[in-house]
DNA sequence: AGCACGATTAACT
DNA sequence: GTTAATCGTGCTC
């Protein structure tokens, strides 16, 4: 599937995330996460996704059916799911298809691109590399927490939101990372994309 | 009401 | 390679 876009509008519509979820997470790779924040952009290119998909999925929140917590998964697509882990991280996935089927694409890696000043002080002492290298990294440096949890990215007002770039030339995939604990064969499917 | 644990990070040895 | 930090969530009693 593609997706065209004029110059003003480069925004990914709903249709992009109303897909397989394994499909998504491969299609976001390149895609400019946009974060605006007191007027400004905060910007990176990602890097890096993982898949979850539906109850079957055990490694996926959805997995015991619905909570409080996972809700936003079994809504409609577009929209961000933002939980909170250890007790200090905030990691942010976006809502892949239908709604009514729990599924997420977590956002694992970012490559900056806009408001560099603020993700150096967000991310003090660490050099570039390391500002969003990680799930938790990148919702720090662009300012993503429990605030933007249910936001719909496909708004004309939202402010977190995906635009369109250009699709890396190659994917490398690989088992989903922090799961140990999730048995077989879900530990182990290649549901974490990176660009290569 | 109590408790085990987590889609992590950073600082250690 | 190992480990502390830190707390909301959901399951069990």
């Amino acid at each position: 599937m593609r997706f065209l876009h004029t110059a003003m509008t480069r925004r990914l519509p709903r249709a992009f995330f109303a897909r397989p979820t394994v499909e998504v997470a491969q299609a976001l790779l390149g895609q400019r996460l946009v974060h605006l924040h007191a007027g400004r952009r905060l910007s990176g290119l990602i890097a890096e996704t993982e898949a979850y998909v539906g109850q079957d999925d055990l490694a996926c929140h959805a997995r015991r059916g619905r909570t409080p917590r996972n809700a936003p998964m079994f809504g409609p697509p577009g929209h961000a799911y933002v939980y909170f882990n250890y007790g200090m991280h905030w990691l942010c996935n976006i809502v892949t298809e239908a709604e009514g089927f729990p599924a997420a694409v977590l956002i694992r890696a970012l490559w900056p691109q806009e408001g560099l000043e603020v993700m150096a002080v967000r991310r003090a002492p660490h050099p570039p590399p390391r500002w969003a290298d990680g799930p938790a990294k990148l919702t720090q440096a662009l300012g993503i927490d429990r605030a933007l949890n249910g936001h719909d990215l496909c708004a004309p007002t939202a402010q977190l939101f995906v635009e369109a770039a250009p699709a890396p030339a190659r994917i490398v995939a690989g088992p989903r990372i922090g799961i140990d604990r999730v048995p077989e064969p879900w530990r182990s499917l290649p549901w974490n994309f990176r660009m290569g």
